[in-house]
DNA sequence: ACCTGAACACCGTTCAAGT
DNA sequence: ACCTGAACACCGTTCAAGT
């Protein structure tokens, strides 16, 4: 099919260029993400998105930014006891991580951008508000639970992703903590089992109940 | 100075490999550390070093276990209460994050591999067992308080390296905290100062803290 | 058997030169 | 003024061919 037989090529804006992004995103996942397949997709060269974006890492924060709108901040989904609340919007986020394992890698490393992830700051602030948090608490303890939620996201992810490279190093990890010589290792060769136990839901939900439970508990310094 | 004037070039080993690559990264930052120029430093091709190292990830992970080495697990540095122990080995490994900014961004993504980390993680469940911490609560958090540490380490990292490029990020962020309208984000609005707020060692020990009150008070499900 | 030159298949970003 | 072809300066990894 010749340039002459699709549609005339849109024209590009900043808005066009995320969405494109983020289709590829969600079709070839984020390691696919890279500025020269971005532009092919778009039918240009890559020096053109320069125009649109300043580079790689505010392309990626973008297009996280983009995802966040599958949170679910509804009313009816944050009704109830105020910690159950928390636990349901924290699970909703990280749902959406791992429903694209290879997102949640991004998130580790690159803070969101636009409206959806402030949304999702400021319920989680109403919410703990209304639990009654006091405010400096509140602050640092949404930057904990998104911090904690990402990261275990993002090895939860990484697991059942399971791509080859990081199977292997997954195997390399457990291998080295079921083999530590119980001599110099004891406590560690006993727990080796409860070190690498637990789903990622499982565990990432006894971390958001911790995060709870501890910041009712620890004032500010 | 051509080749034959200087020592004869010595037979690669994998323990050779590793403490170049750790060199690279101590003297260039650990964004240096790549198979070409570490095989650049050992008068090779980049296609010997794959003898001794399985891929980049392997080679980081090997790294990173290799600094971990400057931790202070020494038991006078262990002495004294045990949430104060728990403390100083945590913040004697974000020490060692933070000297080297760039490492910390590769712990995120990147486990250890090797004996450091391992007596690292042994001394963690040693001290909160002698806490009186059930094994299965320990084992998580031990993960938990890594974690943590890890992630806010690379955080405060970045923001103290400021290498341009990161800067722009940051400041992206806090525009658009600041920047966030009263009307649709008013809780965000009135917090924005306490989540930019916080020196990192501030926050992380604030982090640590909370870790320990909250893992006494939940049990595992 | 061990090692590696050369190639393959990619990257991000810049900037001079075009329209 | 806006856009982009082409170039610059890199990457990781593989494998056929050498010693």
């Amino acid at each position: 099919m010749s340039r002459r037989d699709r549609p005339a090529k849109p024209a590009l804006t900043r808005e066009g260029v995320i969405a494109t992004a983020t289709a590829l995103v969600r079709e070839e996942g984020a390691g696919r993400l890279t500025m020269r397949r971005l532009a092919q997709r778009l039918d240009t060269g890559p020096a053109s998105l320069y125009v649109y974006v300043r580079d790689t890492a505010e392309l990626q924060a973008a297009v996280l930014g983009e995802f966040l709108g599958a949170v679910d901040l509804t009313p009816a989904a944050t009704a109830g006891e105020w910690t159950g609340r928390v636990r349901r919007i924290v699970d909703s986020y990280t749902g959406v991580l791992l429903a694209h394992p290879s997102l949640a890698r991004v998130a580790v490393v690159t803070r969101p951008s636009g409206p959806h992830y402030l949304a999702l700051i400021e319920s989680l602030l109403v919410v703990l508000g209304e639990g009654g948090m006091p405010d400096d608490r509140a602050a640092w303890t949404v930057d904990l639970l998104l911090l904690v939620a990402t990261a275990s996201a993002a090895e939860h992810g990484t697991r059942r992703e399971e791509d080859g490279a990081e199977e292997a190093a997954d195997d390399a990890l457990a291998e080295s903590l079921r083999g530590a010589p119980a001599d110099r290792y004891p406590r560690l060769a006993a727990l080796a089992g409860e070190l690498l136990s637990g789903e990622g839901p499982d565990r990432a939900g006894w971390f958001v109940d911790l995060v709870l439970v501890g910041a009712a508990g620890t004032p500010r310094p």
